[in-house]
RNA sequence: CGCGGAGUGGAGCAGUCCGGUAGCUCGUCGGGCUCAUAACCCGAAGGUCGUAGGUUCAAAUCCUGCCUCCGCAACCA
């Protein structure tokens, strides 16, 4: 029996800094059909939310001075703000931080575990310490770390492990038998033949190196893998695991998971296999889109160049903004987002085609008939054109979305838009007008062009709900039963009584509006750079006395011997020859200088500090160096008799 | 030889599976109309379909080599 139900989700995004344009992308896309299915009379579970766990936040949370916890809270909030202006009708919005997820999170892991699909083992490894990650042997570059080509080394670690291979056939056989599973098809491919065919490693889920995540039922050391943690939640946000699982019973399994390419792997082999072992049936479809690029490259932060959603929103309105990401992308492929792409989209789409085929209907009308059109009509073979193609149009539009295809969906809706605007010039109203044998004939092509504009709103809904709303208005349809996907036939609505408002969308002066954008952001960039420089230049200390400075007692020390010093990051231990004396002064420099870089080498010194211990190592004294904050360097002073003073 | 994708008028794409008049949107040029947001409608110019071979009566489409660009490779949608 064929359920009514539909449940569909975006990832949940990892709120390590603010959304850009293309999580809006993915989540519009979703919203999309979310909203033409529940006009299709399905029964919507459409969810999104935040996967809030995971050493970056926690780096970047500690770098802030703030808990993880305050830290992805102010994010969040920050994502549901977005969701809210873009007009995201989400049913539910999870968060990896809420109680009940943790704990079913954990249930989920005990569950795996009592199975033996969990198992403990060491985990042998290449580590790279800045980068804080683990390689295996065939991903080293040149036997260095592939992501920064420091060198790296051997480590073990405890963890728990899961049992992927063991599911490799079934999920293989799964694959072959749901040749829709994944979509688009090229990156079950890309899957099969990187990961599958060469064999699936047992996965690595727990993590000791930090605990912001959540625990690991059996061994509190442990934090669970993000991905498990993150994973569960299109379950877990329907109750699975706490005490009412009927959301779960009831939506379970999701129809569509929507993701970016580049986590498709996860969906397609991870998820269904822990699935699999929780005795749980798969997911129908992933789906994974393209990404929205920026001219020139990648969305990335560390670029710059991110486009912040909100300012477009409110520049250019959010159903502008919308259109431009549902219409923009091919399927399964990439787009490119630029303001001059946007600005042509708006104006020849929304403003040119469709804002002014309403504003010039609505207005014939008003201006012919004071707004109401006649009842008393005379049709034309003129007209059936028309008619059939509305029918055509909706018809295409359902496969379209059917198959994902948003982009294919809305270009349906905009060629009876162009049908329409041809349809004016065929039959030319202006000239009906001025004769009275012919108002009849007018009123039917009024009505005509009402009737598709109708028809063109309702297709429009899922896209552009607001816009779709100020048309209905506009054309003076109030009945919800003539806003349905139900009302999708022409003659639905039998009479028009119109009122012209406000343009949909204004056109954009595109010369003059890039020159605008380009102007304002020579300005940011100006205000950042000039903040920027002002921060990183630490404000000057109070004014001392000579006397103060001369407190200090700076001499020429030469480095006898140098090491690092066990279990730090940053420090060396070095031997100095004050000429009087050898002191041993501990350094945090080890980022910058190796041991042997010193050896030998003159620096200054402080003589008369008091010692400290550092890491468990006394240091009696220290040695001036300078840094900028990424870099530093030691003043060295090579030549000069240790002992000398610097004054 | 890690895997995969892409190269089509000025720009962005469809067409390629299943060979048979090369299509769409934007831009350019010309015309029409005057209801409308200088919008709309019609027409035109512009492509040896990356390249070199092969198969065929016939190749953008099938096969082979080469060139170029781009993704993926276990924490960026």
């Amino acid at each position: 029996m064929e359920s009514n139900k539909f449940y569909i989700t975006t990832p949940i995004y990892y709120p390590s800094d603010k959304l850009h344009i293309g999580h809006a992308y993915c989540t519009v896309s979703t919203d999309m059909m979310a909203r033409y299915k529940r006009m299709r009379g399905f029964d919507v579970m459409f969810l999104t939310g935040t996967d809030e766990h995971g050493q970056k936040i926690a780096r970047i949370a500690e770098e802030k001075g703030v808990t993880p916890q305050e830290y992805v809270d102010k994010i969040v909030a920050g994502v549901r703000d977005l969701w809210k202006l873009l007009n995201i009708s989400n049913d539910r919005f999870i968060r990896t931080t809420d109680e009940q997820h943790k704990k079913a999170v954990q249930k989920i892991f005990q569950k795996l575990y009592d199975k033996g699909d969990i198992y403990k083992s060491t985990y042998e490894g290449w580590y790279c310490t800045p980068c804080e990650s683990f390689w295996t042997d065939h991903q080293l570059v040149d036997g260095k770390c592939p992501d920064c080509g420091r060198p790296v080394e051997l480590s073990h670690e405890e963890n728990y492990f899961f049992r992927l291979s063991k599911y490799q056939d079934r999920l293989v056989e799964y694959f072959e038998q749901n040749p829709e599973f994944c979509a688009p098809k090229s990156r079950l491919n890309e899957m099969m033949n990187n990961f599958i065919k060469p064999g699936l490693d047992d996965l690595c889920i727990s993590r000791t190196t930090f605990d912001w995540g959540v625990k690991v039922p059996v061994d509190e050391k442990h934090v669970v893998y993000v991905w498990l943690d993150a994973l569960s939640n299109y379950i877990t946000a329907m109750g699975y695991g706490s005490d009412d699982e009927s959301d779960f019973n009831k939506y379970w399994p999701a129809d569509i998971h929507m993701v970016g390419k580049e986590i498709v792997r996860f969906h397609t082999i991870i998820w269904p296999i822990m699935l699999m072992a929780l005795d749980l049936p798969l997911p129908k479809k992933v789906f994974g889109h393209g990404w929205l690029l920026l001219e020139g490259g990648k969305m990335s932060k560390s670029k710059g160049n991110v486009v912040d959603p909100v300012v477009l929103c409110e520049k250019y309105s959010v159903d502008a903004i919308r259109y431009f990401l549902l219409r923009e992308v091919p399927f399964g492929s990439d787009g490119v987002f630029s303001n001059e792409s946007l600005f042509n989209r708006i104006n020849s789409d929304l403003a040119n085609d469709l804002g002014n085929l309403l504003s010039r209907s609505v207005a014939m009308t008003e201006k012919y008939f004071e707004g109401k059109v006649p009842e008393n009509r005379e049709a034309d073979a003129l007209d059936n054109e028309l008619i059939d193609l509305a029918k055509e149009v909706v018809a295409k539009y359902e496969e379209n979305m059917e198959n994902l295809l948003f982009p294919n969906a809305l270009t349906e809706a905009w060629r009876l838009i162009s049908r329409a605007n041809k349809y004016i010039d065929e039959t030319m109203p202006w000239a009906l007008i001025k004769d009275e044998a012919k108002h009849a004939r007018l009123a039917q092509v009024l009505y005509n062009l009402c009737e598709a504009l109708r028809i063109a709103a309702v297709l429009i809904t899922p896209a552009m709900p607001d816009t779709a709303e100020r048309m209905f208005e506009q054309l003076g349809v109030s009945d919800a039963n003539l806003k349905n996907w139900e009302s999708l036939t022409w003659g639905a609505c039998k009479e028009y009584a119109v009122k012209k408002g406000e343009a949909l969308f204004p056109r954009i002066d595109i010369k003059a509006e890039l020159e605008k954008l380009e102007k304002e952001a020579e300005e940011r960039e100006a205000a950042a750079a000039k903040a920027a420089k002002a921060a990183e230049v630490e404000p000057f200390k109070d004014e001392i006395k000579f006397d103060d400075f001369m407190n200090v007692d700076l001499r020429v020390a030469k480095v006898l011997s140098c090491e690092p010093v066990p279990k730090s990051k940053k420090l060396l231990k070095m031997q100095v020859d004050l000429g009087s004396e050898t002191r041993q002064v501990v350094s945090g420099i080890a980022q910058w200088y190796k041991p042997e870089d010193m050896i030998g080498k003159s620096v200054i010194f402080v003589a008369n500090l008091a010692p400290a211990k550092l890491c468990g190592v006394e240091s009696q004294g220290m040695i001036l160096a300078a840094d900028d904050g990424d870099d530093a360097k030691v003043l060295f002073v090579d030549g000069l008799a240790p002992g000398s003073t610097i004054r």
